[in-house]
RNA sequence: GUGACUGUAGCUCAAUUGGUUAGAGCGCCGGCCUGUGGAGUCGGAGGUUGGGGGAUCGUGACCCCUCAGUCACCCCA
């Protein structure tokens, strides 16, 4: 191999500075631990429902989208990272977790175990162009609930997603509630629609008249003005549900306000993705600007059967984790960390070998943290770093401690000195226990 | 994909409507305050003004392209 000559091209080649990809942030500390904090609490939430997590793979055959999540929609038909492998077999970065969730379900014979309680949390790729809230790599956090017809399934993954939402005293939070109906009566309604704008469609925007050919119930969501008029005067979706339908919706709300969980009934919300019928919600706040959703889910009782597999209804969700960090974030909350941890400290070149051991013996017993500063500096600067730590104790050998057989134990919060004997186990004995943050 | 605005030290921003060696605060590193901390004080490092072209005697400032961010549309979480 020719390699001095390549180590040139790449100089030559590449002078800019690396970055990472358009709408894909890099999450840092201390936001990284905002992160795992909430996925802590998301994990803790779906399980006490009894759903168990599911973890499949970060791209599937293009195909599985294609079919699960509908070709006329966006996602499908303009949003994908799909890239042909070595093979040239054609695989996309999943935009959605509910089909592959499916396509996993169907693979492993998880349907013929009865009902199944599934979460997610992870990456999904949309290529689209970034703004707040809306990002080319983003992370959801999401339900799915398969096997019960009933609307107490509709109603328990609702309430996964509202206790989630307004846990931390969220007051901004607005749950939207529609039925789309099923394959019975959706068809009838989507023909009513269809004859009510045929007459208007050329006064209308350019933009409805692409919806009324890919989907027509999509024209009620426009926001163009020129519309409003027209969507005002169309016919109302729930004046054609099924008796069935009108049923399950008349139910849903029952048991969401039993729940006293606030909704509203906003006929507009349609959905994007074509998998869906029955009860479709949205959970949306207005401190997130334009990109106002914050969750969105439905009922899809049609979806494993169109992957090939049996008749299983399912419902579900899935939440936008920075766009819920988001509205955390907007309530404020400047306070400073409390103390936690001990910072080691070690004068002279002596001190720090007695001390390593001494230090590697405290992260092994305790979960708060011990930082350690190998550098030389004075007592001054380390105390300055066990500062900038946030660390509630200093343990502090120097040579004069050393000449002693002791170390210095310091509450940085207190104040207070305490000299105890040069040993681990008296240290540890001598620290309050300090759980994890 | 469409439209608009913005890119100057690690961060937040200056730089008299183009004019010499681009500054400040915070942060960082170091000295001092004889080994006890969020302070003070003195000093230091750190910028090819996002990148590339162009116009001009000359620009961080003007024009074009490009990259990135932001806001809205589209769509969605």
């Amino acid at each position: 191999m020719a390699s001095a000559p390549l180590q040139r091209t790449v100089v030559h080649v590449m002078p800019e500075k690396l970055s990472a990809p358009r709408g894909a942030p890099d999450i840092l500390p201390p936001e990284s631990g905002r992160w795992s904090a909430l996925e802590a609490r998301m994990r803790a939430i779906a399980e006490r429902s009894g759903y168990q997590e599911i973890r499949t793979p970060l791209f599937e055959s293009t195909e599985l989208f294609v079919r699960g999540v509908g070709e006329e929609t966006d996602i499908v038909s303009k949003e994908m990272y799909t890239f042909a492998d070595r093979a040239g077999r054609s695989l996309t970065l999943r935009p959605e977790w509910t089909a592959p969730v499916v396509r996993a379900a169907l693979e492993h014979h998880l349907f013929s175990a009865g009902p199944l309680r599934l979460y997610y949390i992870g990456p999904i790729f949309r290529y689209e162009r970034p703004q707040k809230g809306r990002y080319r790599q983003s992370h959801q956090f999401g339900v799915e609930c398969f096997g019960f017809a009933g609307p107490e399934a509709d109603v328990e993954v609702i309430s996964i997603a509202w206790e989630l939402v307004t846990g931390y005293g969220i007051a901004d939070a607005t749950l939207s509630l529609n039925s789309l109906g099923d394959e019975r009566c959706r068809p009838r309604y989507r023909q009513a629609l269809l004859e009510h704008f045929d007459r208007h469609l050329g006064a209308m925007s350019e933009d409805a008249r692409v919806r009324a050919r890919r989907n027509p119930l999509r024209l009620l969501d426009s926001k163009d003005p020129a519309d409003a008029p027209f969507i005002a005067a169309a016919p109302a979706l729930e004046s054609f549900l099924c008796d069935a339908c009108r049923e399950h919706f008349d139910a849903v709300k029952v048991y969401l306000e039993l729940a006293k969980i606030p909704y509203v009934v906003d006929p507009r919300i349609v959905r994007g993705l074509d998998y869906y019928d029955r009860t479709v919600f949205e959970i949306t706040s207005r401190v997130l600007g334009a990109q106002s959703s914050v969750c969105g889910g439905g009922r899809y009782d049609g979806l494993v059967r169109s992957l090939g597999g049996p008749d299983v209804p399912g419902v579900g969700f899935a939440m936008g984790i920075e766009r819920l960090l988001m509205m955390l974030r907007s309530r404020g909350e400047p306070e400073v960390p409390a103390r936690r941890g001990i910072q080691a400290i070690a004068l002279g070149a002596q001190a720090r070998t007695v001390l390593v051991p001494i230090v590697a013996e405290l992260r092994r017993r305790r979960e708060a943290p011990t930082f350690f500063d190998y550098d030389e500096r004075k007592l001054l600067a380390h105390l300055k770093i066990a500062d900038r730590n946030r660390a509630r104790y200093a343990l502090i050998l120097g040579t004069a401690e050393l000449a002693a057989g002791e170390i210095v134990l310091r509450d940085l919060e207190l104040r207070s000195d305490r000299r105890l004997p040069l040993d681990a186990a008296r240290v540890l004995a001598a620290l309050p226990v300090e759980g994890a943050s």
